[in-house]
RNA sequence: GUGGAUAUAGUUCAGGUGGCAAGAACGCCAGAUUGUGGCUCUGGAGGUCGUGGGUUCAAGUCCCACUAUCCACCCCA
C-alpha cells in the first residue's frame, strides 16, 4: 500500500507528461484566441455548492463525492466537477457586474468515488469552458467550436458530436409528462432499472442500453417535438451555427446529461476507440444555475472535457505527439578540475539560452558519450586538461560525427546558428 | 454497488497433468588496449513467483481467504 497508488488514481510519468504539456498548451492556446481567460478555483468547496449546483438526485452528488467534515466541522467536498465552483467564484467576486459575457476556462482535476475502468478513475483531469451572460445560441455554437478546433488540431476527426435539447423548465416539464405517460403503457416490458428511473428522472429511460427498453423507447416521444417556441427557435439557432460551421453532427434526443443544471443545449462528443467510457467531451446550457447557486439570473454554457480520454483517443488512433528535443550540448569531462569548469560553464550556457546537460554519475568519458547519445544531445564536447589550457574544444555534432575545433567562447554562437 | 478476467525481474511475457538451483526479450550497468556515442559482441546486477492460510514427501504450478489491477454493468469526462 505504501508504495501503491490509491485506486482510480494515476501518475503522469516523464514518459508521458509531454503529452499532458502538449495538449494542455494546445488548449491554452486555442481559448486566447477565442477570448476565454483561465480561471482557477479550490480544489474543495463547501459540500453545499455541489448540492445546490449539481442536484441533489444525482448520483454525482449521492454516490460518488468525497464528502468529509474538515476539523472544524465543516462539510467538505473535494471538486466534484467544474462549473459549480466556477460560478461560486463568479458570483462571490461579482464578476456578473463586468461587461458581459464572461469567458472562462480551466484544467483541474475532478474528484469522484466510481469504480475504474478504461477511461474511468476516480481522480480524472477536466478541461473546461464556460461562457456565462450569454443567451444567443452562438454562444453555444462558440463554446462547441472550441471543443472541435482542439479536436481538430490534434488530429482528430473521427469523434462524434451529438447534440439535443432538453427544453426549459416550462417544455421539459411538459414532455416529462408525456412520455411519462408512454412509458406508463410499457412499464412491464422496462428492465428493473428503468423501472426506479421511471420514478426518479423518466429522461434517462431513453439513454438506457438493455435491448427490451431501446425497443420501447425506439417509439417514445421526443422532447424535441415538444420544446416550447424559444427553446425550439434555440436550437434550430445552434444548429444552423454549426451547419455554417461546416460541423458533422447527429440530432440524438437520447442524450440527457447526468447533471441536473442543462437546460436547453447538451452536447457529447464521443469516441468509438476507447472502450465503454467514450464520451471525451460532455456539456450544454445551464441557464437556470447561476441564480440557483444565488447569483443573478444569468444564463450560461459550457463543457468538460477528459484529459485522460481524450489521450486514450489519440492514442488509439495512433496520433503521435512530438516527443521533447534532446539537449543542444552535452559536455563530457575528464578529471576533477574539468568538472568544476564544466559545472560552471553549462550553467552559464544555460543562462543564456542553451539546453545543457552534464554527468553526475562519475561515468567514464566513454560512458559520458553513450548518455550523451541517449539522451539525444546535438552537440557534445569533451574538457579536460588540454582543452582548459587551449581554451579549445571540439565540437561534435552527434547526428553527422563531425567536429569542428573551436573556442570555448565560441561554443554558444556555433551551436545557436 | 453487481459481475467477469488476471496477479512471475524495471517493462512485456514463457513456465501442459505439482519435483527450479525460476527463464526469455527489451531496459539498466560494465567491458571489447591507451581522451569520444549510435551497430555488434561479451559479461553483470536485478524476482519475498500479489499477501496470508491450507493440501502434499514436494506448490510459481492444486484449494480457500484477502488485496490489487484490468474489463463490463451502472454512471460519467
Amino acid at each position: 500500500m505504501l508504495t501503491k497508488a490509491p485506486r482510480g488514481t494515476k501518475d503522469v510519468l516523464p514518459s508521458e507528461s509531454y503529452k499532458w504539456q502538449y495538449v494542455e498548451n494546445l488548449m491554452r492556446e486555442i481559448c486566447e484566441f477565442y477570448g476565454y481567460k483561465e480561471i482557477r478555483t479550490p480544489g474543495f468547496e463547501h459540500t453545499e455548492l455541489f448540492l445546490r449546483g449539481v442536484g441533489e438526485s444525482t448520483d454525482i452528488v449521492r454516490k460518488e463525492m468525497y464528502t468529509f467534515n474538515d476539523r472544524s466541522g465543516r462539510s467538505i467536498t473535494l471538486k466534484a466537477e467544474g462549473t459549480s465552483p466556477a460560478v461560486r467564484a463568479f458570483i462571490e467576486h461579482g464578476l456578473y457586474a463586468e461587461t458581459q459575457p464572461t469567458k472562462l476556462y480551466y484544467i483541474t482535476p475532478v474528484y469522484r468515488y466510481e469504480k475504474p475502468q478504461a477511461g474511468r478513475l476516480r481522480e480524472h483531469h477536466q478541461f473546461g469552458v464556460e461562457i456565462f451572460g450569454a443567451k444567443s445560441a452562438s454562444a453555444d455554437a462558440e463554446v462547441i467550436s472550441i471543443a472541435m478546433t482542439l479536436l481538430k488540431k490534434l488530429g482528430l476527426n473521427n469523434l462524434e458530436l451529438r447534440i439535443n435539447s432538453v427544453g426549459c423548465p416550462v417544455c421539459r416539464k411538459n414532455y416529462n409528462k408525456v412520455l411519462k405517460e408512454f412509458l406508463k403503457e410499457h412499464l412491464d416490458e422496462l428492465c428493473d432499472d428503468c423501472k426506479v428511473r421511471y420514478e426518479v428522472n423518466p429522461l434517462r429511460v431513453l439513454d438506457c442500453k438493455v435491448e427490451s427498453c431501446r425497443r420501447v423507447t425506439g417509439e417514445a416521444p421526443l422532447i424535441t417535438d415538444y420544446l416550447c417556441d424559444d427553446c425550439r427557435n434555440h436550437f434550430e439557432e445552434l444548429k444552423k451555427y454549426l451547419d455554417a460551421m461546416g460541423y458533422d453532427y447527429i440530432v440524438d434526443p437520447r442524450i440527457v446529461r447526468g447533471l441536473d443544471y442543462y437546460t436547453k443545449t447538451a452536447f457529447e462528443i464521443i469516441s468509438k476507440d476507447i472502450g465503454a467510457q467514450g464520451t471525451v467531451c460532455g456539456g450544454g446550457r445551464y441557464d437556470g444555475l447561476i441564480e440557483e447557486c444565488g447569483g443573478p439570473s444569468m444564463p450560461g454554457v459550457g463543457f468538460g472535457m477528459g484529459i485522460e480520454r481524450l489521450l486514450l483517443t489519440l492514442e488509439q488512433n495512433g496520433i503521435e505527439i512530438p516527443k521533447p528535443e534532446g539537449p543542444d550540448l552535452f559536455i563530457a569531462y575528464i578529471g576533477d578540475e574539468a568538472k568544476l569548469f564544466t559545472f560552471t560553464l553549462a550553467n552559464k550556457l544555460r543562462f543564456n539560452g542553451l539546453k545543457v546537460e552534464i554527468d553526475h554519475m562519475e561515468r567514464s568519458l566513454k560512458a559520458q558519450m553513450k548518455y550523451a547519445n541517449k539522451l539525444n544531445a546535438k552537440f557534445a564536447v569533451v574538457i579536460g586538461e588540454e582543452e582548459l589550457e587551449s581554451k579549445k574544444v571540439k565540437l561534435k555534432n552527434m547526428a553527422t560525427g563531425e567536429e569542428t575545433e573551436i573556442l570555448i567562447d565560441e561554443i554558444e554562437k556555433a551551436i545557436k546558428n
